[in-house]
DNA sequence: TTTTTTTGCTAACGAGCGTTAGCAAGTATA
DNA sequence: TATACTTGCTAACGCTCGTTAGCAAAAAAA
C-alpha cells in the first residue's frame, strides 16, 4: 500500500508528530484530526495504531522520564568522584536529554498535567524522585564543603529551573552546540554572575 | 438580586476565577461552562460581562506585562546606582510581581500562545522587550566590570528562567516570604553555588 | 494456496464546545 | 412615575471533539 516502507513504524511516526504538535499547540488544543492530517491519515485510522490521545501523551511523558533517569544515573555512577564534578556531569546529562528532543522535553515539562489519574500522580512522583537526585547531590556537596548554599532544596529548584527553560529558546541550528550550552550552564550556575 | 454586593465587580471576579482555572488546567482545557459554574453563573450569563474567552486571556496577559514593566522601571530608575545593585533590585521586583499573583503570572508565562493574531505577536514583542531590559543590565554590568559573564544573552535567559520557574513551586503559605525568596534568588544567581 | 493480521478508509455516534438570541427581573436615572 | 441600563436566565445555534463500527485492500503467515 505504501510506496516505500517507512523507516520508523507508523506508531513511532504518530508519536513523533503528536509530540511536535503537543509542543507547538499544547495537548488540549491539538486535535486527533490535526494529528491525522499531519501524519497523512484520516482521523479514524489513527486508532489502528494508538488506543487513545492520552495514551500518546502517557508514552511521551513516561518515556522521557526514563531517559532523564538513565542519563542521571550514568552521570553520577562514579561515586568516588568529587560531588561537584558529579553535579556538573548530571547537569550536562540533563541538558543532553533536553536538547536531543526539545519537543518531547517540552511535553514532559508542561503537558503532563493533562494525564488523568492515576498516571498523573505516578508521573509527579517520578518527577519528584528525579529532583530529589539533584537535591541529594547538592546536599552532599555542601556537606563536603565543595559547594556553598544556604538551602539545598531551594538551590535544586533554581538549578533545574534554569535548565528546564532551555526547551523554550534552544534551537538545534543555533550558534551554540548542546555541549557548549551544557558547559556554560554548568559554569554559570556553579560560579554565578558576580565578580 | 445578590445577597451581599460583591466587593469586586463581577467582571473582575470572572477574570480572577478564569485566571485560576487557566493556571490549573490551561486555557484550552478550561471551558466557559466550568468558569461560569466556578463563578456562580450560567454559561450564557458570562457574556453580559465579557466579550469572549480570549478577551479574558488577553486582559490577563497584557495586564501582567504592564505590571512587570512598571516594577522593572521602578527598580532600575536610580541609574546612578551600581548596575549590579540595579540588577538585584530588578530581580526582586520581578519576584515581587510573580509572587503577588502566581496564577496570573503562570498564565502570562505559559498561556499567551493561545492568543490569536495580532495579539500574539504583540505579546511576544512585549516579552522580548522586557527580556532585553535584563540583558542590557547584564551587559552594562559586565562592561563596567561589576559582573562577569561570557555571554550576556545567555546569562539573561538563564536568569529569567530561574525566576520564571517560581510559579510552579511557590506557595503563598510556604516557609519563605516573597522577600526572602527574592533575596535568596538574587544571591544565588549572582554568586553561584561553587565554593 | 488459504488464512490471518495489519493498515487504512468512510460514516457516524454522543458529547461538549464557544457563543448568541430573546426575555425577565432588578437597579438606577429622569 | 416612566425610562434606560445592568444582570442574569433558558434554550438553542453550528461546530468540533475523541472515538467507534464496519468494511476493504494489502501484507504476512500458514
Amino acid at each position: 500500500m505504501t510506496a516505500l516502507p517507512p523507516t520508523r513504524s507508523r506508531k513511532a511516526q504518530i508519536d513523533g508528530t503528536a509530540t511536535a504538535l503537543f509542543h507547538a499547540r499544547g495537548f488540549a488544543a491539538t486535535s486527533m484530526r490535526e494529528l491525522a492530517t499531519a501524519v497523512g491519515l484520516e482521523a479514524g485510522s489513527l486508532y489502528s495504531h494508538v488506543r487513545s490521545k492520552e495514551e500518546i501523551l502517557h508514552r511521551v511523558c513516561f518515556g522521557l522520564a526514563e531517559e532523564f533517569f538513565t542519563a542521571f544515573d550514568a552521570a553520577t555512577a562514579a561515586t568516588q568522584q568529587p560531588v561537584a564534578q558529579q553535579l556538573r556531569q548530571a547537569i550536562e546529562a540533563h541538558v543532553g536529554v533536553l536538547t536531543r528532543d526539545v519537543a518531547a522535553s517540552s511535553v514532559f515539562l508542561h503537558e503532563w498535567r493533562h494525564l488523568s489519574e492515576p498516571a498523573r500522580t505516578e508521573f509527579v512522583a517520578l518527577r519528584d524522585r528525579y529532583e530529589a537526585g539533584f537535591r541529594a547531590l547538592i546536599q552532599q556537596g555542601t556537606a563536603a564543603g565543595e559547594l556553598r548554599c544556604p538551602d539545598p532544596v531551594f538551590a535544586a529548584l533554581t538549578l533545574l529551573a534554569s535548565l528546564n527553560w532551555l526547551p523554550t529558546w534552544y534551537r538545534p541550528d543555533g550558534r551554540l552546540s548542546p555541549e557548549d550550552i551544557a558547559h556554560r550552564l554548568a559554569e554559570q550556575l556553579l560560579s554565578g554572575l558576580a565578580n
